[in-house]
RNA sequence: GGAGAGUUGGCUGAGUGGUCGAAAGCGCCUCCCUGCUAAGGAGGUAUAUGGGUUUACUGUAUCGAGGGUUCGAAUCCCUCACUCUCCGCCA
């Protein structure tokens, strides 16, 4: 959510900003809500202060023994004022809530203007593809078997057998051992999460659509960032904390509507795959500092990896909804001979903050944390980076120095 | 799955219809005293949101969540969630 106190103040400067990443901000509708709500918030106080007062004089009256009619009947009209006014409040509330949930994140001012991806700016990259037109890890190997996991649940899951699945474990302790040497503290957590926690991060209620929804309450976790950020969901934080630093390694579970015919083959793109997530809460003054630290976490291990991958900044057509500010790591695909997105990288700012409650005190006031996510890694993308430009062309998948100690093997003969 | 007990501020915990945003203790902050330390004393210390000369001050809401009873609910009733104990089952 974002603070409506810069849209009362600003309107404008939000609309535009809003215009930037594609949402229309409709300010007349949100200001004559605001109106009213404020009509009726101080109507309906008014009432309830009337009632304290009035309830009072009668329990006094009361005491005595004695009765006041026209007290009562002053209470009777009183009453049903104050009923008629606090259920237009509420309404009225509701109302505000949806549309304010209903808003993105604010891009920050140096994120670079667009309409779409198009307009991303590459920042850098790491290392030269070598292998171009490579074949495809599923020509590649037979222990990616997409068929088998059609039969046990659908399309869009994998099985993953022998020194592939090896390989994927072996990259997934690679990528904790990471991130634990950069300092953040290892989590296992549930990978199932309740409305709250999904409204709090920002994937609901707007986007139920790409949630795998198990009963009215529990939905399977898209990436861990829900997990862990909802960690400290109403808890005003120890400013000394700062920065904490969290990361773990889940399932994450997408349902991928609205992308049917896009990357049908292969792992590229799944209902389940693993991740290891990285999260940053910290002071809002040091937010865009962590954003850089973060993402150089995140590159670390591909640059260990020596897989070639370059760095973009998103535009702001193209951020995501809790974003003010995003890098994405693309790594190359020999066998699609392009760069892609293997993490993504974000300053949330204070808009999951605010949503989840997540605060911390300072000068005597309670201020608002910012709030960092980025993938260190996406263990499937990884692992069909590693066999296609680990491959020979041949009969052979070199494993990367970095990870031998953990597959313990040092090729995959096919 | 069965039976019972709970859920109150940063923590422990009192409060069974009004004077309760809530005793007391702990913790924390400020000050005083004591030449260090320990001990002692005084005061302060929830969150959200509104009004205001944006300072002082002040309205309202919040005692797990939602509904109900009542002039009035932390307190009574109903529903739900969660926690704990015992039994059963189980990786």
């Amino acid at each position: 959510m974002i603070d409506t106190n810069l849209i009362k103040e600003n309107p404008k400067s939000v609309s535009e900003k809003l215009a930037l990443r594609n949402y229309n901000f409709n300010i007349e509708l949100f200001e004559a809500s605001e109106t009213e709500r404020k009509k009726y918030q101080t109507e309906t106080e008014d009432l309830q202060a009337q009632r304290k007062a009035l309830s009072k004089e009668f329990g006094m009256l009361k005491k005595e023994g004695k009765d006041d009619p026209a007290l009562s009947k002053k209470i009777d009209s009183m009453k049903s004022d104050l009923d008629k006014c606090s259920s237009k409040l509420s309404n009225i509330q509701t109302t505000l809530k949806e549309l304010l949930l209903d808003i993105p994140n604010l891009p920050d001012e140096s994120v670079p203007t667009g309409k779409n991806e198009e307009s991303n700016v590459k920042i850098r990259n790491f290392g030269e593809p070598t292998i171009l037109k490579g074949k495809d890890h599923l020509e590649i190997t037979s222990m990616i078997d997409t068929d088998s996991a059609n039969l046990l649940a659908g399309s869009r899951f994998a099985v993953l057998s022998g020194e592939i699945a090896k390989l994927q474990r072996a990259l997934i302790t690679f990528m904790l051992d990471k991130a634990e040497e950069h300092g953040y503290t290892e989590h296992y957590l549930p990978m199932v999460a309740n409305t709250e926690s999904l409204t709090s991060t920002g994937q609901l209620p707007k986007f139920s659509d790409d949630l795998f929804q198990l009963t009215d309450d529990y939905y399977l976790i898209p990436t861990a960032e829900v997990p862990l950020t909802n960690l400290y969901r109403d808890q005003i934080l120890n400013i000394n904390q700062f920065p904490l630093k969290l990361t773990a390694h889940t399932s994450c579970f997408r349902s991928e509507a609205g992308s049917y015919g896009k990357d049908t083959k292969g792992l590229i793109r799944q209902h389940q795959f693993e991740k290891v997530e990285l999260v940053q809460i910290c002071h809002p003054e040091k937010s865009y500092e962590a954003l850089e630290s973060l993402t150089s976490h995140a590159e670390t291990i591909l640059k260990e990896l020596n897989l070639p991958y370059q760095v973009v900044e998103l535009c702001t057509g193209d951020l995501g909804f809790a974003a003010a500010k995003t890098y994405d790591l693309e790594v190359w695909i020999p066998s699609q001979e392009t760069f892609r997105e293997i993490s993504s990288c974000s300053n949330c700012t204070d808009f999951q903050a605010r949503r989840a409650k997540i605060r911390f005190k300072e000068d005597g006031a309670s201020k608002l944390a910012h709030t960092l996510n980025g993938s260190a890694l996406a263990a499937g993308r990884a692992l069909i980076a590693v066999i296609e430009n680990n491959f020979d062309q041949n009969s052979t998948i070199k494993i990367p120095e970095v990870l031998q100690d953990y597959t313990k093997f040092t090729s995959i003969k096919i």
